[in-house]
DNA sequence: AAGTGGTCTAGACCACCGG
DNA sequence: CGGTGGTCTAGACCACTTC
């Protein structure tokens, strides 16, 4: 039996259903409020729970939906423009309070890593992890590289580990005059170890964004950021930008 | 890849699918490379091929693979670096081929446009179609707004459509001093009219990158831009910038 | 026509959260 | 404990591409 039988032609259900969904949030119901079950929607609209929930995903992707196992789906915020442009924010060791949850180390990085630092393979580095927080929630998960070669200056090191370590590196790297910075933006999908910082579930999209900071013709320092896709709009503006809030599906009609 | 019987807490299937197969097809596979079916992948371990393809579509998202309805599933070449800085080439109206598939019209911009441009509610501005080609694919589509203020100019036209009044259009917003911009990047999901002109599913993922370019005070275009999320890295250095190869998935261990 | 990935179903059980 | 979303199954049919 089919249910809406004029439109359609073979547009699958859930894209369907994604659409008539996406027209309910905006107009029948506010932020943070509570939507009913997904075994309650499947039924309310007449298809498998496998079908509603490809729906879901989908609004889930554009940052219109946030589920959360054992609680609920809940209408999300709308996304956070987090700038990572030439700011004081972004800079490593600049004085800055939106990241935090320090952590000092020394490991050997991945060879795409080491290769653009320039160090040998197999060669340690020091690591910083940090993570960013806005309005009270993680949204990034920072990990930093740096050679020794680019804190000659760092004083002797008695604890192997901790916040105490990586501020004594970020510090010394700040000494050195970081001339300019490469970026660049992909999608990625969240390790077991960031989704924990990031309050996410391991697979759940994010925007990788890898930063090579230079000074001179070498690389001081590489940055790997994840940020959680489904609550960010990355904004690279040089000044402080106008908002422009777009709704992420459909950009022309 | 044999059915590697490693336990795993309690790990998902196809999170452990995810990884064997990530594994796989770095050490047995190359580009280009067809892989067997997802029913005969799927028997070969063990699991049901909705989970086999719960396994493979995170691969997708990760631009390890390519997979195509009729075809199958192939190896994925890594993603592409497209610039999207401050270059002659991000510039509407610069001399450019990286860009092709014009068409120009006429139209009322979503609000959330006009509210940055300045225009009223209602109000027509010009509308420039292109799409972005590299190595013979297209890997993004473009939609640009420009205000009529902006092409004092702009000659009469009495093409209501088309490849010429296009040109026409970024002609003369070329002769505009255009002064400086701001960007954002974030994650969405392809329409349907997107969809086809970058070859993909409608709902695949993609980077929208929203651009206000303004003169003086004034926003002179707004400019929407969808990537294709699996197979562009988006780059915004400031100079050539060295390749950094990561693979999006975990960046710690 | 044969083979591929894409959609859909109707169930089941599990992990997590709250009272 | 009950309710939520997350995972998984074993099938079916469809849309598309290729031969």
């Amino acid at each position: 039996m089919g249910t809406t039988q004029l439109e359609s032609a073979q547009e699958p259900k859930y894209w369907h259903l994604k659409t008539v969904l996406s027209e309910a949030l905006d107009s029948e119901f506010s932020v943070g409020e509570i939507l009913p079950n997904e075994r309650d929607l499947a039924a309310r609209f007449g298809v498998a729970r496998a079908t509603l929930r490809q729906a879901l995903e989908q609004l889930e992707l554009e940052g219109r939906l946030q589920r959360r196992r054992g609680v609920g789906t809940t209408v999300a915020p709308p996304r956070v423009g987090v700038s990572v442009g030439t700011t004081a924010q972004a800079w490593p060791g600049a004085a800055d309070d939106s990241w935090g949850g320090l952590d000092g180390a020394e490991a050997v990085p991945p060879t795409a890593v080491a290769r653009a630092l320039g160090t040998a393979d197999g060669e340690q580095v020091h690591t910083v992890r940090r993570s960013r927080i806005f309005a009270g929630r993680p949204v990034a998960a920072e990990l930093l590289y740096i050679p020794a070669a680019s804190v000659p200056g760092l004083p002797a090191i008695d604890t192997p580990t901790g916040a105490l370590r990586a501020r004594a590196v970020l510090r010394e790297l700040q000494r050195s005059t970081l001339q300019g910075q490469d970026r660049s933006v992909e999608l990625g999908s969240v390790g077991a170890d960031d989704a924990r910082e990031l309050d996410r579930l391991p697979g759940a999209p994010v925007l990788v964004v890898t930063t090579r900071f230079y000074a001179g013709d070498r690389t001081a320092a590489v940055s790997v950021a994840t940020y959680r896709a489904d609550t960010c709009r990355l904004t690279f503006g040089d000044s402080g930008g106008v908002e422009i809030h777009q709704d992420p599906e459909r950009h022309a009609s």
